[in-house]
DNA sequence: CGGGTGGTTGATACTTATCAATGGCTGTGG
DNA sequence: CCACAGCCATTGATAAGTATCAACCACCCG
């Protein structure tokens, strides 16, 4: 039975449950620092919505085609999105806090996930730029689930009636939320299947494949390398597994020339073969 | 690595990954006997929408307080199901044929899973009386989830497309939609920390408390005991784990005497105890 | 530097799967 | 009515997969 960081909660006192492992139990809540909404866009080559890499549900993405993206952008802007820059490892959205407020990431990697009172933890999702945590969270707080920065992210917090109206005036928007949510239900029914009944080599090999597609789609993989942030930690608590077991799997993946992944770069040496490892399609 | 009715499928040709390992073989599809909708109401003693057990989505529970019961049933009438008698173990509805048609449990349980092409399969959920298959279902047509009888069942198949006008003309139901939703999330939620994250002691614990608090939610728990008609392969394949271990599992808890299982029924004798291995809430 | 974080590796333990044999039960067909 | 075929549950022996523990090294950043 795999505890994630147990440790530390040890070490500083009374076990809290719902405070992420993640956490620098040093540094106190809340860390994030607001920014000027004009200030942000330019500040640190954050892109605002303007190309915001488009996903299914993506906010950007539902602007009418007539409309011109700057309108649109605008139109964003009304909706009192207080922009936030978070640090690696800082929650961003803690279990209780789901009340008023989504967060959408712009920029960075984030995790999705459900912790236990004794700290056995599972990520349900990792969040790429464009990505809402969970379609319900547009209609319903949702309550559980922390959020947290795997690396540095720039996110908006949107007010979830604010947004929800703005999403029930466009029809348009509201088909793609039931697409989004038909996916969201696949997404996660693969996810019961892989953690009941795959093998650690597949549940791993899968977790890259599923990445690298999601880069993919928002452009941002380079021939066959990406970005790759997550931690062994990270891609443990995705599958279920240990990081110590993660690692040796890691380990086998690359003297199998399958995979490469050094200074947080993954780059894919064989796909079609890890593909067959996963189990793919 | 547990595989579910390999030995049925090499017995019987081609591996076909769709098929449902449950299906029996000698027994081509489709064998469901179609009844005449009035007849069925009366003939063995179900009882139509009148006292389907009422759930957060059911559709009897759709009707307005002031709408009597009986307009409401005459309601659903109006939507065109036709109702089927299906017998235990046989497929409801395949990965593919999800297009035009949602089934709605009326009496019986059900189970709805995944399959990999090797025969590992992953219960997602058991559907009793009055339960959708996914509220998902109700917008877009799902698929790759197959849903099987358990005990015999008899089940109602709507047109989505009727169904769906049916739900946006009551905007109290649409409520109960996207609250129902939201449950759904996050019982997928406890599902992929289940199954990633919990001992095997653990997951049988809950998938048992789990379902009693269900069974209870519609009256059908008598004191302390209930039907329980799931074999040991099913708990398996929703907790993932092998029906072996099941067995073993489920012998220690009944001579811990925490509960009992025989002639299909469950009794709970120490719940206490129960909640404390299954680590609920 | 020095402390915290991450990754690797090997030895070992534990949980769960696999295999195999047995017996009970149920429905079916002769 | 019996015999038989399938299914189901149980049990024990053994194997496989993963976790746990511990030590070590390599970073990176302040």
């Amino acid at each position: 039975m795999h505890v994630t960081g147990l440790a530390v909660q040890k070490l500083f006192g009374k076990q809290n449950g719902n405070e992420s492992a993640f956490a620098r139990p040093d540094l106190a809540e809340p860390a994030a620092k607001p920014l000027p909404n004009d200030a942000a866009d330019k500040a640190d080559g954050m892109m605002s919505c303007l190309i915001c890499p488009a996903n299914d549900l993506t906010l950007c993405t539902g602007a009418k085609p007539s409309e011109s993206r700057i309108d649109w952008a605008a139109d964003t802007m009304e909706l009192a999105s207080s922009t936030q820059l978070i640090p690696a490892r800082r929650t961003i959205c803690h279990p209780k806090e789901w009340s008023d407020t989504i967060p959408v990431i712009c920029q960075g990697w984030a995790a999705s996930s459900i912790t236990l009172l004794d700290g056995r933890r599972q990520i349900l999702a990792f969040l790429l730029p464009g990505d809402l945590v969970s379609t319900v969270s547009l209609l319903e707080p949702m309550s559980g689930r922390t959020v947290e920065a795997v690396t540095d992210v720039t996110c908006r917090k949107f007010s979830r009636a604010d947004l929800k109206a703005f999403v029930f005036q466009r029809p348009n928007l509201l088909d793609k939320l039931s697409k989004t949510w038909l996916d969201e239900r696949s997404q996660a029914d693969q996810l019961a299947l892989d953690l009941g009944r795959r093998t650690a080599d597949e549940r791993i090999a899968r977790l890259i494949l599923n990445v690298v597609e999601r880069l993919a789609k928002r452009g941002l993989v380079k021939g066959a390398a990406m970005e790759f942030p997550l931690r062994q930690r990270h891609v443990a608590d995705a599958t279920g597994l240990t990081p110590v077991h993660v690692s040796k799997v890691l380990g086998e993946f690359q003297r199998a020339d399958l995979i490469d992944i050094s200074r947080r770069t993954l780059t894919i040496l064989n796909e079609p073969e890890l593909r067959r490892v996963a189990d793919w399609r």
